[in-house]
DNA sequence: ACAAAAGTGTTGGAGATACACCCATGA
DNA sequence: TCATGGGTGTATCTCCAACACTTTTGT
């Protein structure tokens, strides 16, 4: 039965009324390994350090008039300060008890407005160069910081299901030889960029291989620089070059 | 300005709470092309034929307590009784304006409680053998209909977009060896298989190429039957195994 | 001198591409 | 007999995987 089929109004008006938000999985990577930016998401007055189960992938209702692309670049800036990021959109989350779990009411009773809605997100994730951002907390999130992906704590709602699923498609478009170039710095060698791959891809690679790929690469060029103060073979830094 | 950092509720319940809606792009292959099923979302008592711009995918809303899957499922069964069918999640889309178009109001201030809600749709991809389902209309679809794919006529809200969407994903995902299977009847000759896949990937395939590749899946197995009533040589009937 | 990562070529196999003619049927 | 799609094999090329040793720096 579908209720719309009878052209009354459906009652129960809070029931029907949906929140949609934006969670952002951001993905840096140190050289080693993968890490995601989380951001403590705590009340009011309460010690930071009191509770890890707010840790929270940074999040936030979509406003009234705003499309979902601009929503979250919105969010991630003011959460996080990181700007100019490129977010891509990868699924929807809907598990009508996704937001009902005992550990999370208290934080949504008090700061939303409809505490008791269900809430459908979209999730968006991102890649980032580690050291080109230093994210500043803002006020609302107590604190933004990059913890490994290896040792991830438990998180808000269904936060976990999201990073695994974000991890998911980073995988599947790496294979497409997509992205990457976000997660390294200006300047790379060629080892990082391998380091990365094996990571992303969950794999290793052979190094002359890789090499002789990269050599086919026109926007991976040399810089006439060396890395230094390095406690072995001072290896040759690489850039992009987008404009190829 | 964040509204839920002064944890003040929201003023204007309606213009914060949203609609959740699903939409279906479900594909069919008649074994020359691709097409789409479309429902003409007749008001009640209108004349059928009157007006083509109410042709739109099978979507609807959400219910309140239901998982986005589900939802669907559901919505797809109850518009075009297709049933059993694999539903693929593969995006949102949440421009503000999306159902705030001239031609579409009529239809949503008589189908909708609330006409002038914002509308999130989250879309679904579907691949169907044609002939095993021929649609029968509901009582609320006045009518579903298969439609090829170039000539689509303008369809409600931004569903031409939608459809659009969905025929990349498709591509993107028949070049990883997926789907397929579900677009062809039981029984297929392999020139149907060889067309089939050239229109997803859009571009032509060399026929004996193709066939020796085709050799090596254990999954398309030969039956002992042949076409008939053809008007040249009758191919040999293949079908798929799913089991192996 | 040693530890630690950088850097460098060749070979063999698998898979993809290109290509042209005869066959069986219905009209 | 003709029009239509069905059916078949070979030669070449490209791409990928496997594999081991020398080099340069800091300590």
């Amino acid at each position: 039965m579908i209720l719309r089929e009878t052209h009354q109004p459906v009652t129960g008006v809070e029931s029907a009324a949906f929140d949609v938000s934006i969670d952002n999985v951001v993905f840096g990577f140190d050289g080693h390994q993968l890490q995601v930016l989380l951001i403590r998401q705590g009340l009011p007055g309460e010690d930071m350090e009191s509770d890890r189960f707010h840790m929270a992938v940074p999040g936030d209702l979509v406003l009234p008039q705003e499309e979902l692309d601009e929503a979250a670049t919105r969010i991630l800036s003011t959460l996080t300060s990181l700007e100019g990021i490129y977010l891509k959109q990868f699924r929807a989350f809907g598990d009508p008890g996704r937001v009902a779990d005992e550990k999370d009411q208290d934080w949504l009773r008090r700061m939303r407005p409809y505490p008791d809605r269900r809430v459908v997100t979209i999730g968006y994730y991102s890649l980032v160069a580690m050291e080109n951002y230093r994210p500043k907390p803002s006020s609302f999130a107590s604190r933004a910081e990059w913890c490994p992906l290896q040792d991830l704590p438990r998180l808000a709602f269904d936060h976990n299901q999201i990073v695994d699923a974000a991890l998911l498609k980073i995988r599947e478009d790496a294979a497409h030889h997509q992205l990457v170039y976000e997660l390294l710095p200006e300047k790379f060698t060629l080892g990082q960029l391998q380091r990365l791959y094996e990571i992303i891809l969950n794999r290793t690679l052979d190094k002359r291989n890789f090499r002789k790929n990269v050599k086919k690469m026109p926007c991976i060029v040399p810089l006439d620089e060396k890395q230094e103060g390095v406690l072995h073979k001072p290896a040759q830094l690489f850039t992009f070059r987008r404009s190829d």
